[in-house]
DNA sequence: TTGTATGCGTTATCAA
DNA sequence: TTGATAACGCATACAA
C-alpha cells in the first residue's frame, strides 16, 4: 500500500494525498476528509524510508543509553519517554555496552537516522574529545558535566557530584564516624568518580578527618558484585573503619553483604551510605541510606535543553541538579555503649 | 557521500561499487580492492534508507521487549546481543511499556523495519489472538509458552513455569511449611501467573496442604512496591502463615521488607522464595531463596529456533526450558525450639 | 487548490 | 567483469 494506491482510490493525485498526510494548510477541507478516510481506512502508513530517504532527516530524538543493566538509566529513559510523548518527536532508544564508546556509535547513528538532537545517558569526556566533531546536530549530555568542552552543540545536565560525595561523607560525619573508608570508580578514569572523589576529600579536609588516599579508597567498577568484592577486599587489608560510603547503591547493596558475611552489623558496627536513590534501597535489609538523584529533574532538564537547542541554536549550557539526603536505616544513629550483639530485628533502625 | 562520489572517485560504475559493497562474487579482484580501500578511506557507509526503500526488506532482527525496567528481560537482551553479534544480522531492541499491546507495535515496526524475524521478550496470548496474524515473519516469543495458538509462524521458548511453582512450594513443604501463602499476578489475565499459579496448587494437593484460593493469595504487580503491599495486605488479613511463595524476586525482595517491618524474622518466623533468580538475590540480607530461569538457556534456544525459522519454514515449535532451585538463606531449615530472638547473624541461615 | 515531474541513494536487470 | 538505467515510495518545486 503506497500514496498512489491512495491516489488511485480516492482520485486525488500523489501530491494532494502528500500534504494531506503531511498535515499541510493548502489542501480543500473536501480533498482532506476523503483522503484521511481513506488512509484511516486501510490503515495506510507512509514508508519512513523513502520519506527519510527523501527528506534527508528524521525528527525523531535519539538516545544513546550507555549500560543496558543500570537502573538509574533505565528510569531516565522512563521518564524521558513519558515526557516525548507529549511532543511528538519519536524517540530511538539505543543501548550500548558500558565501555562501548557512545560518542563513536553516535555519529554513526547519526548518519543512519539523522535525529533532530540526541540525548547521552553516561558519557566520558575522551570520547567526546576524540570523536564529537563529527556530529552537528544539538546534544545534551545527562549525568556528566560536559562544561570546558569546545563543543557548541553539546550541552549538558548533571546532578552536583562533588556536593553528593560531601553530603554522603558530612552525614557519616554527623553520625559521629572518623575513620570513613570509600568505594568508587578508577579516579583517573571516569568523569563522575573525580567530581564524587573530589567532594570526598573536601569533606574530610574540613572535618579535620585522616584519610588514606590508597589505603581507605577501594577501586570497583558499579555493580553488586563489584561492590561486595570491594568490601571483603578493604576489609582484608585490615583497615579499621566503622563507616563505608560507596558511590553507587549498587556497589552499596554489595558491600553491606560483604559487611555482613564477614560479621559486621550494619549500621552498629559499620554504617552505609550509597549515591543513586534507586528504588531498591527502600526495600534492602536495612534500608539503603542514599543520596538520591533526581531522575525526574534530570530528565526535564534535558529535554528542555535539547528542544531549545534544536529550536534555536544558543550557546551550550550546562546545568547541574540538586541533590537530597535520604538518611536511612543503614547509616543512623548508632546505638550508644553497646557490646553485645543485637537483637535480630535491630538492623530495622531506631524503630524500636 | 554516496556511491556516485565513490564512482567519480574509483572510476568505477556505481553497479560496481555496488557489487563490491554488498560482497558479490562477480567483481575482479582488482576493482574490489581499489573500491574497498576507497570506501575506507572517508569511512563510507551505505545509505540504510535508500537500500531498505530498493530491497523491500531488511536484514535485521527485531526485539520488542515488555517493561523497561525488567531485571530478568535486560539480562535476556544482553545475552541475546552477545550472541547476535556473531551472526551478523543487525538487531533492533524495541522497549514498549509493560501493559502496552506487544504485537499491535510489532506490526507496526514489521511495517516500518521489514525484518527478517522477531522475538518477543513477554507478551500475553489474547494479544497474539487479536493482531498476529498481521505479521508474516518468523517470531519467538520467548518467557511465555505459545503452544496451541494458532499460527504457523509464532515459536516458543519458555521455562518450565509449573515445575518452578511446584519446586518452589516443594523446598517451602520440605522444610516443614504446612502454612504457605502466595503472592503472584492476576490469575485471569497473566499466561505466567496461571501456569505457576497451577504449580503451586498440584504442590498443595501433592502433599496434602490446605490453601484457601482467597485469602492464602495476594495478587500484585511483578514490582519491589507491589511485593511490600501484597505481603502487608497477606499480614494484615490476619492468616497465619510460616511461609510465603511471591511468583518474582522483585515481589520477594519487597516482600520480606514488609515482614521485617512487621517484626517477623525471615526465614525464622516467614520462609520466603522468589522465582526467576536475579544477580540482586545473592546480595540481599537474608540472600534471597529462588528457582531460577536459566537465562543463556533461553536466549540460545530462542535465537536457534529463530534462526533455523528464518532459514527455512518447519513447524513451530514450543520448547521449554529446565529451572533450578537456588535454596538459600530466605527459606534455610529452620531451628527447632528456638523461642528466643537469634543473633543478629542468624539471617546468614545455616552457616554458624 | 490541485496535478505533474524530478530526484533522494541504492539495488538489480539487462546489455555490452 | 563491467556500465547504464529503471525502479523503490515519498516530498516538493513548479505549472496549471
Amino acid at each position: 500500500m503506497t500514496i498512489k494506491d491512495l491516489s488511485a482510490q480516492t482520485g486525488y493525485s500523489v501530491g494532494t494525498i502528500s500534504r494531506v498526510l503531511n498535515h499541510q494548510p493548502n489542501v480543500s477541507d473536501k480533498a482532506r476528509e476523503i483522503i484521511l478516510k481513506a488512509a484511516a481506512e486501510c490503515g495506510f502508513q507512509l514508508n519512513t524510508n523513502a520519506k527519510q530517504l527523501k527528506q534527508q532527516h528524521s525528527t525523531s530524538i535519539l538516545v544513546v543509553v550507555k549500560g543496558i543493566s543500570n537502573e538509574l538509566f533505565a528510569s531516565l529513559v522512563e521518564s524521558v519517554q513519558a515526557r516525548i510523548a507529549g511532543m511528538g518527536y519519536p524517540l530511538i532508544v539505543d543501548y550500548i555496552d558500558e565501555n562501548d564508546n557512545e560518542v563513536s556509535r553516535a555519529v554513526q547513528l547519526c548518519r543512519e537516522k539523522k535525529p533532530l538532537g540526541v540525548l547521552f545517558l553516561g558519557g566520558n569526556r575522551e570520547h567526546f574529545l576524540q570523536d564529537f566533531d563529527k556530529i552537528t546536530v544539538p546534544c545534551v549530555l545527562v549525568t556528566n558535566d560536559a562544561a570546558g568542552l569546545p563543543f557548541e552543540n553539546l550541552s549538558s545536565v548533571s546532578s552536583d557530584n562533588v556536593l553528593a560525595a560531601r553530603m554522603a561523607i558530612d552525614h557519616l560525619v554527623s553520625l559521629g564516624h572518623r575513620k570513613i573508608v570509600v568505594i568508587g570508580g578508577e579516579r583517573q578514569v571516569s568523569d563522575t568518580t573525580k567530581l564524587r572523589y573530589q567532594g570526598c576529600l573536601e569533606a574530610f579536609r574540613q572535618h579535620g578527618i585522616a584519610f588514606d588516599e590508597e589505603l581507605d579508597y577501594e577501586t570497583a567498577r558499579f555493580s553488586l558484585a563489584e561492590g561486595f568484592r570491594a568490601a571483603r577486599a578493604l576489609l582484608e587489608r585490615g583497615r579499621e573503619f566503622t563507616a563505608l560510603f560507596a558511590m553507587s547503591d549498587v556497589m552499596a547493596i554489595g558491600a553491606i553483604r560483604a559487611l555482613r558475611d564477614a560479621g559486621k552489623r550494619v549500621p552498629q558496627d559499620v554504617a552505609v551510605i550509597g549515591l543513586d536513590g534507586l528504588a531498591i534501597g527502600e526495600y534492602t535489609v536495612p534500608r539503603l541510606a542514599t543520596v538520591r538523584q533526581e531522575v525526574e529533574a534530570l530528565a526535564e532538564s534535558s529535554l528542555r535543553l535539547l528542544q531549545r537547542n534544536i529550536k534555536n541554536t544558543p550557546a551550550p549550557c550546562h546545568e547541574t541538579i540538586p541533590v537530597s539526603l535520604d538518611p536511612r536505616e543503614s547509616a543512623a544513629t548508632p546505638r550508644c555503649g553497646r557490646t553485645k550483639p543485637l537483637p535480630p530485628d535491630a538492623n530495622q533502625g531506631s524503630k524500636s
